[in-house]
DNA sequence: AACTCGGGGCA
DNA sequence: TGCCCAGAGTT
């Protein structure tokens, strides 16, 4: 199908059935089009919403962000996972503030900034700007994938270079905003992983995948691989006050900048802690294990519930402890697990 | 239990 | 340039 009908089918169908009432939709500018790709880029719609609405309550622009501090940008991002996305966030702000608060419009100038790639540029380009740039996000690469029967994972340097000429080629010079948030539907609506509704889709006609029978074999699936388990005990540390341990974490790696529990590779070794520091430990109950799952390794996790007379000590500072009450280890924001440990105990 | 999702960073 | 890293939700 030649492409200038490929556009009228995708953009007719918007006009009917895209989405438009999204709250990055509204007031579209380009400081809610970026927040709201980089909540998207890893995270669906769903989840991102209420995490949208928050920031744009507490930082209305780019430049409330860009003063804000870093900890109160991880606070309310806690939840929604990929912390290294917040701090990027948070230094895009700085770096576009201290530039009068002006977004760039060009696609390299974008792109040099931190959390910005070529898709996220590209969002930022076609649907604040309306200037016609591809975005090769997965919604629109399993579109893509499909309906031009493209075989391969995308991780493939040649597959991803195929898919992003064809996203090029794709885009049409005219209404790019509403012919990128239409793939974007497309693919979130209809052209979804498994059960795609063929049946409504506009161009279900010239589809390749559909015509020679490959839609749930498109696009191809990254080669899997088997990931290692990490067995870790977390304490949970009571004191006289009825306060509990918390530390923070070191800015990179894992849950990095985030409140959590102290993590011990034994319970022998919570104990030895609790000796080497004056804070003797008593161990009152081990809860059971569980798992969570991150991409490149299975975290099996054992919560211990213990106590200690000790409040103060003189390593905490230097350390990062903090006491905390259970109230206020709520308005903290947590690593997932961290948070649902504590709220099935308290 | 497997799968999904862009960008940064490093060898 | 090709790999590794990073979290939570869905299926």
């Amino acid at each position: 199908m030649p492409t200038d009908q490929f556009q009228q089918k995708i953009l007719a169908w918007f006009d009917l059935n895209g989405r438009k009432d999204l709250p990055w939709q509204q007031a579209i500018s380009p400081y809610r089009v970026w927040l709201s790709e980089v909540m998207l880029q890893q995270t669906q719609v769903s989840t991102v919403i209420p995490y949208f609405n928050e920031f744009i309550d507490q930082f209305p622009d780019v430049n409330a962000l860009a003063s804000a501090p870093l900890d109160s940008v991880l606070h309310l991002w806690a939840g929604l996972g990929y912390y290294a996305r917040a701090r990027n966030l948070h230094k895009t702000a700085t770096l576009i503030s201290a530039n009068g608060g002006v977004f760039p419009d060009q696609l390299d100038a974008l792109i040099a900034l931190p959390g910005i790639g070529r898709s996220t540029a590209g969002a930022i380009l076609s649907i604040a700007f309306n200037k016609s740039y591809p975005i090769l996000d997965a919604n629109v690469r399993r579109v893509l994938a499909r309906h031009y029967a493209i075989v391969g994972w995308s991780g493939h340097t040649k597959i991803s270079n195929q898919l992003w000429e064809i996203s090029t080629l794709n885009t049409p010079v005219k209404r790019s905003a509403d012919y990128t948030q239409a793939m974007m539907d497309l693919g979130a609506t209809l052209c979804t992983r498994s059960k795609p509704q063929c049946n409504q889709c506009p161009i279900s006609a010239s589809c390749l995948a559909k015509i020679e029978n490959k839609v749930h074999f498109l696009p191809t699936a990254k080669p899997t691989k088997a990931i290692p388990v990490k067995n870790i005990f977390f304490l949970i540390l009571q004191n006289p006050q009825q306060q509990f341990l918390l530390e923070k974490r070191p800015a990179s790696g894992i849950w990095g900048g985030l409140w959590s529990l102290l993590e011990f590779d034994s319970i022998e070794n919570i104990h030895l802690w609790g000796l080497d520091n004056n804070m003797p430990v008593q161990a009152i109950k081990t809860l059971k294990p569980q798992r969570h799952t991150f991409s490149h390794y299975h975290l099996d996790y054992t919560a211990v519930l213990a106590k200690t007379k000790m409040s103060v000590n003189n390593v905490m500072e230097a350390n990062g402890l903090v006491w905390y009450k259970v109230g206020q280890i709520k308005s903290l924001g947590l690593p997932a697990p961290i948070k649902k440990i504590l709220q099935e105990q308290y």
